[in-house]
This record gives structure tokens, sequence and C-alpha cells, in this order.
DNA sequence: AATCTGGCCAACCGCAAGTGG
DNA sequence: ACCACTTGCGGTTGGCCAGAT
């Protein structure tokens, strides 16, 4: 095997401060090549001969204007400081909000980026970015304000196509709220206090720190990631359960998940889930969702598709519904939560089939844009449980593709 | 006062694409 | 088509500085 070819730069490049080869004639004389810091002297001459010769030929300045520098380092002095209408201190706030959007949009194209901010170098886009992204990793903070997020949820499922991915790794338990508990059944009570992603909606852009509440029953004190952590149904008890709050620190939101491992039963208020407390439509995909599931498990009842038995204990669910209006919001790119997982605890429910054909064992079910929302990674195999205890001789849906 | 740490930034490095002979 | 060279890009490194310990 050949070895890789190596330009004359990066032979100088490798010996710093040492005598190099010049322009690869036999026999040159060696020159000194400098590297480090520019001086303003060395400023001056690379100034004076781009202005009498032109940008390009980088090497030509090495050779021409006496300069002991190599053409990659010309090139990079004069691109990067010595070119005209280059704009020199902090971004400002628009600057800042700008290269986010263009970080959402490109992914690390520094070059493509600095396209769009007139005077900035992507040198300076690049180490704003890293230095961002250390401090906010840090800080344990999402890389993107939500709206960039959302943004980037809706154009992703438009396209189809990958986005720089967002870490969704379970944020670790920061502490348990000391929030009193709400009875989920006490009909006077609204299941959400306050709109629990309030503080989703700031600009998370500039350092504030960002925490959303999740309603989670005090049994699974744990952690509402990773799933795993959370109790089976069976675990949840019958009839009323209060919730307690739990604070997490949110690293940063699915930006295109269909896959939201949350106890069900959170969001479930009453039979109908008339008694949810109303969130602001729009504000994001997941608050459309929990929305329009809140109205999905009154159409689930009034489709018959679950027994009304059903509802009245939470632990009767496993999944969320979310019925075709979420499809529609989910075609825009809100996250998905459509579908449900029944697993009553009295009787055997009927699965429509064409709620899930594909997809991993458990964790998520999908059909097109629809996909069921599950409370545990162990669901698929729950299920078989479920259809064991319910009678069946076999899990309906194992011969279903993509379920195991 | 000395040392440590993190932020910031300039510069370097390696690779790949483009170009011309 | 091949090769040498140039150019551009993105990742990484290292030095300087300020604030904290």
């Amino acid at each position: 095997m050949m070895p890789p070819t190596v330009g004359k730069d990066e032979l100088v490049d490798a010996l710093p401060f040492i005598d190099s080869p010049d322009s690869g004639e036999a026999g040159m004389v060696q020159q000194l090549l400098k590297k480090g810091p520019w001086t303003a002297a060395e400023d001056a001459i690379l100034k004076d001969y781009v202005g009498k010769h032109g940008e390009g030929n980088w090497n030509a300045v090495r050779k021409n204007s006496g300069l002991q520098r190599c053409g990659k380092s010309c090139r990079l002095r004069w691109a990067n400081h010595l070119r005209p209408n280059l704009k020199k201190g902090s971004f400002s706030l628009e600057e800042e909000m700008l290269i986010l959007q263009l970080h959402a949009d490109f992914g690390n194209k520094w070059a493509r980026m600095a396209l769009h901010l007139p005077g900035r170098t992507d040198n300076e886009i690049k180490n704003y970015w890293n230095t961002r992204i250390k401090r906010r990793l840090r800080a344990g903070l999402p890389l993107y304000p939500l709206e960039i997020q959302k943004q980037m949820s809706v154009r992703n499922h438009r396209q189809g196509d990958a986005v720089p991915w967002i870490d969704t790794s379970p944020p670790a338990l920061k502490s348990f709220p000391q929030t009193p508990p709400l009875s989920l059944f006490n009909s006077s009570t609204p299941l959400l206090p306050q709109n629990p992603f309030e503080s989703l909606l700031q600009d998370t852009s500039r350092g504030k720190n960002l925490s959303f509440q999740f309603p989670v029953s005090p049994v699974s004190q744990k952690s509402v990631f990773p799933s795993h952590n959370f109790p089976s149904s069976a675990q949840y008890g019958s009839g009323n359960f209060d919730l307690g709050l739990l604070q997490l620190p949110l690293q940063s939101p699915p930006s295109y998940s269909v896959k939201m491992e949350l106890p069900s039963s959170q969001f479930f208020s009453s039979p109908g889930g008339e008694q949810m407390s109303p969130l602001p439509l729009g504000n994001s995909g997941l608050l459309d969702a929990l929305l329009q599931q809140s109205h999905g498990v009154g159409d689930l009842l009034s489709s018959k598709c679950l027994p009304m038995d059903s509802f009245h204990e939470p632990d009767c669910f496993r999944g969320i519904q979310v019925k075709q209006e979420a499809v529609d919001s989910w075609k825009q790119g809100a996250y998905t939560l459509l579908g449900i997982i029944p697993t009553p605890t009295t009787a055997p429910t009927t699965i429509p089939p064409d709620w899930y054909d594909n997809s991993s064992c458990g964790g998520e079910f999908s059909n097109g844009p629809s996909s069921v929302v599950t409370t545990d990674d162990d669901i698929g195999l729950e299920m078989q449980q479920l259809a064991h205890d319910w009678g069946f001789g076999s899990c309906p849906w194992d011969n279903m593709p993509g379920i195991c």
C-alpha cells in the first residue's frame, strides 16, 4: 500500500520552527518557516502583498513577499484577521440567536454559517459554539432554545433526514419537590396545578436553569427517565393514588422523538380527561399531544375501543391515546403521542391492529405517523404476560411484524 | 503570593475537494 | 487518467488571561 501523499506545507507544518524544504525542488536552499502568533510586521507585509496582488495563490505569498510563513498560515491569517470588513468583539444577541438558528439548520458547517454572518469568520463561530456547548453541557442545559428545537423537529419530520442529534439521555434526578401531592382523582383538583411545561417555553439560550415538572406517582420515586426505573403497572395499585411533583433537570426534550416514556397515568385525570387543566395549544408538540390525549381518552371511550371499566383505575393504562388531531400536529413536527397500550386489570381489550405495525419491543409501537407511547421498555413482555393472564394461548400481537 | 481552573481565541493539523498540467 | 499542488473546511491544540482557591 502506498503511503499517503503529503503536501509540502504539511511537511513544513510537521516540522515547526525548523528548516523545511521549499517548493519541492531538490537541493533547494532550506528556508525557515515560522509558526505561532503573527507579529504586526508580518501582518503589514501580508496586507501589503494582498493589497497589491489580491487574494489567492497563498504559497506565492511566501515566495514573493519574504514572509516566512506557509501558504496555509497566510490564508488563515488573512481570512480571520486581516481581510477588510471583519467584525471584532463579542457577538451581539442577534448574532447569537442567528448562530443558534444556523447551527440548527446546518450543523457544524461553520463556513456556511459564516456566510450568513457578515464580518464574522467560521473560526469565530466555531469557537463560540464550542465554548457554548461546553458551558451548557456542564450546566446540563439544552443546546438549543425550545423554539429552535421545535423548528428542528418540524423540519426533520418533514424532510425525513437526519439532523444533529440532541442528546436525550436521561437527566439525572436532582431533587424531589416539596410540593404537596395532588390526588389524581380528586375531581375538583386540576391534574396539573400549573402548566408544568411553562419553563420549557422560556428562552433557555442565555443560561437560565431549565427544568420542568411532571407529576409522577410517588410509588416510582426514582426517575421519570429512564423508563426502566418505573415499576410495572401492578405496582401502582388501584384506586386513588397521589401524585408527587418530581422536578427534573432537562437536558433537552427530544427533538423529534416519537417515544416519550412517561408514566401514562400521570396524564389521566379522570375518565374522559375533562379535568385536565388547560394547556396552551401550539407552544410545543408535547403540549399539543397532551391536550389531544386528554380528548383521546374520551374518544376511546365513545368508540368503545376500551371498556368503560378500564378507566376506573389509573393503572389501566400503559400508554397515552392521542387522536387523529394529534397526527396533524405530529405531521407538523409535534411530538407524537398516539395510540394506547391498554392494560386493563379486569378484561382483555382488543387493540386495533392498525395501531401497531413495527418498531421495537415494547418501547414504541407505531403505525405510520402514529405512535404508541408506553411507560417502559418491558411493555412487550408485560403484554405477553397479560395475554397469558387473559387466557390467550399466545400473545395476539406476537405475529405482528416488528413486535417481539 | 502562588497555584489552579476555566474561558477565550488564534493558530495548527489533517483531510478532502478542486484545479491544472 | 494520473499526479502534484492549492484551497477550503472542520477538528483540535496550546497559550494567555482573569478569577477562584
